[in-house]
DNA sequence: ATCGGCGATTGACAAATATCAAGTGACGCA
DNA sequence: TGCGTCACTTGATATTTGTCAATCGCCGAT
């Protein structure tokens, strides 16, 4: 990979505590590579060559089986995906496309596998990112199961208020059907989903949210540390 | 741990190729208990302190907000839980109770945490350990968002079927209530959904399942190795 | 042997969610 | 500027799933 191209990913917690030269074995046989919108990059079975590191863009994964499909994750700069496969050596459980133009870096399979026996600080960040992804997945599991769709619905628009600033709006990051999707249901019900909201103060302008009552908003979802990670 | 108890464990995949000074500081610190059924072991929300091993019996995870409860895993001989917390050194996502009377081994998690640190054997066994349950609980949350309630019990029936040798009935291993919670549904639901499976040569006896047309009930049930883990 | 408790089942009904179809509106392109 | 496309919305309807209530049947305790 050439030298320019090395810091845009050298200061990611990934590769804190990385010494020069294990880091030089991970990026040697890397590429980094831009893809338009809605390539896709990878496809649920296929054999887990790369690691995929996001440094740019909006990347979707998703999954499918007869002839149904779901959106499982929507990835953003720093994000890296798919740590598990590349570990256990295995099939990918999951696609993944880009939604707009991406920057992405592809470090081979083997490489990981082989810094992370000889370097204990990447280990380390292995195995945290490895947790963080599987208590994010423990998460949407009890999203999914333990609540309504219009709870999730709520819960969705408390977080990313929260994250944009709280400022009273923000803009959906996706297009609605792919939100419905990665929501677990139907674009039809994600409209009535937001219209029921209105009673808790949301108001929907194209992919602008607003949110007027935020106390109320918050009182019907009741987000939980242990569901809406904070 | 007295030396009597540590036979029970020396040999998990998860210690394999730990030498013996580490292991032995694993096991230091540990315990082996006995526990009689429905005991709450370990609660959401609460510190990781503890690694937990089970060693016989069943223990399920599950999971609870606002009112509502759902089962998350049923674990059995040889299962840990709950590893991301205490690596994360982060709250547990998850509740878990003895389903039988069950013999668990508890490590602190500091333990597990230094030692990882040190041993790379055991830190090559922490994270493919970890990689597994990530890639258990993406194959999990597909089979609730693309399939229906009816295809899931299909697809649990198949798989159990052939764990349990493929003779054509099997016992459940769990209250039908509890699977109906794992499977995301009501026990009413499940009771229709099992009769829904007659139509596919499937009769329910109490716990014991019959498959008469195996054939038939994988037809309809499509099982994925993406979803499935064969 | 009988009784009581509890999980499972069944039926009737209600709620949530999906499907199908038509219409609206924003946006890009000719 | 106008047209076509496509995502989104809305309405009507169907399916799935949940809720409530009653009953059944097994099992353990008395």
């Amino acid at each position: 990979m050439p030298d320019n191209r090395i810091d845009e990913i050298r200061d990611l917690p990934l590769f804190s505590g990385v010494d020069d030269a294990a880091f030089a074995t991970l990026t040697r046989g890397a590429y980094v590579q831009n893809f338009p919108p809605m390539i896709e990059l990878i496809n649920q079975g296929d054999a887990a060559d790369f690691l995929y590191i996001v440094v740019s863009g909006m990347v979707e994964l998703f999954a499918g089986w007869n002839e149904r499909e779901t959106s499982m994750a929507f990835l953003k700069s720093h994000d890296t995906f798919i740590l598990a496969a590349t570990i256990r050596d295995g099939p990918y459980l999951m696609s993944a496309r880009t939604l707009t133009k991406s920057r992405l870096i592809l470090i081979p399979s083997e490489d990981v596998r082989h810094v992370f026996d000889i370097n204990t600080d990447f280990a380390r960040s292995i195995v945290q990112e490895m947790a963080a992804c599987y208590r994010a997945s423990i998460r949407n599991m009890k999203n999914v199961k333990l609540r309504t769709s219009v709870e999730r619905l709520a819960n969705y628009i408390v977080k990313h208020h929260a994250r944009a600033g709280g400022t009273g709006s923000f803009n959906l990051p996706v297009e609605k059907r792919k939100l419905a999707s990665r929501l677990g249901m139907t674009p039809e019900n994600l409209s009535r989903a937001f219209s029921a909201l209105k009673n808790h103060g949301v108001e929907v302008n194209g992919t602008m949210i607003s949110i007027n009552d935020p106390a109320d908003l918050i009182a019907y979802a009741k987000p939980d540390p242990l569901i809406d990670d904070c």
